[in-house]
DNA sequence: CACGTTCTGAACCGCTTGGTTTGAATTTAT
DNA sequence: ATAAATTCAAACCAAGCGGTTCAGAACGTG
């Protein structure tokens, strides 16, 4: 094959993929053998090597996968017209539901995991997560300013302002294998403090 | 031995414990070879193996003692008396030098990386970080509370909301390799940001 | 110095790892 | 039915893995 790809498709690639998403998200690279991962796709180890030349470029493409799962998750469907009392509820839940998923956990879990093995990873979920949903939410700000509805001068501050503020107390708890136990209480608790806080700083009287 | 502990010390143990840290901390501890941590250490693997009964229980204790490092910095030598206007950039910059430095991005990621194969990992993190530096910040803001300074009904919400908000824009690029692009601007912004937002939701007029 | 304790290097063990090979079996398309 | 493509299972390989053993060397203390 050629330089970059190496990579062949062939009629179990799919299955490849989804076995090896599991094992991958489950032990990590280092811990993920190639014969757990032939099991899990229900394929030979011929078979998966004939797809990829080694583990490590598998391992990339799961990645690449995983973080393109992330983009299509990254504050989609804004609503550009809706006043910031109803949107900003609205997005707080959006980003509080995603980092409390599973997927929202493992994704971040992939990259910090195996940023010293694969340096590129961090640039990859940069780029199709906080990057994205940053210039989501910032389009939005951008709107309700021109509308008169908040006044803001840095906007991108502002966004990144809003998600941190959204990851009061859930965040951490989730990382540290809470997830479960946060009510819905809690997170209303979280949201009213995130769009009160920044309406006090951007909203207009 | 007893149950418990199975760890006998003996001349060479900081030697161990430190060569052990430093293979675990850029390997993680399934890529972590014993013969990579007795080489690190400069001991042998048979010295090794007299202290700790297995790779787990090394890798647990040096974990644990990478926590208690950490609840040694969460924002202690806060002054009580101080107003909230220097204090909180204060503590602002102390919690940004500390998440992105190289320990404590490093800590974070032994917690994220190990959590399934060592489930109390999470509970010993958040119990030596996020729970203890909330618990400084807080005492922090009841005092100012108490002298009319701040006006807070929910401390704790709000500790959280400060430091989420000292992370805006510089935790994420951090954790995704960008630690050594951000500038001091880049840092005052964020801190500025943080204090005034803060303030516009807490301070008295 | 003598003695007890600790550490060493080298070899060992059974097992696993990522990756390779190959003829046969299976699947798909014509 | 046939041919081509794909997949398979089983065996293989060299290297590495966590852990064990042991006589001798090194160290620390009285």
């Amino acid at each position: 094959m050629a330089t970059a790809p190496q990579i062949r498709k062939g009629r179990k690639f799919d299955q490849v993929l989804e076995g090896a998403r599991s094992v991958f998200l489950r032990d990590g690279f280092e811990g993920a053998s190639v014969d757990d991962i032939a099991r899990a796709a229900a394929v030979s180890k011929a078979t998966l090597y004939s797809y990829f030349p080694d583990k490590r470029l598998l391992f990339m493409e799961v990645a690449r996968q995983e973080f393109l799962r992330q983009a299509d998750e990254a504050l989609n469907l804004m609503n550009p017209q809706a006043p910031p009392e109803v949107m900003l509820p609205w997005a707080a839940r959006r980003i509080i539901d995603f980092f409390t998923s599973d997927f929202g956990q493992r994704v971040f879990r992939i990259c910090v995991a195996e940023i010293d093995r694969f340096p590129d990873i961090g640039h990859q979920f940069y780029e199709s997560g906080p990057k994205l949903a940053r210039a989501r939410l910032g389009n939005y700000l951008r709107g309700a300013c021109a509308r008169g509805e908040l006044r803001i001068e840095d906007i991108d501050l502002a966004a990144d302002q809003f998600h941190e503020l959204c990851k009061a107390d859930l965040y951490l708890r989730s990382v540290c294998g809470y997830a479960d136990q946060i009510t819905e209480a809690e997170i209303a608790r979280v949201i009213d403090g995130a769009v009160s806080m920044f309406l006090a700083r951007y909203g207009v009287r």
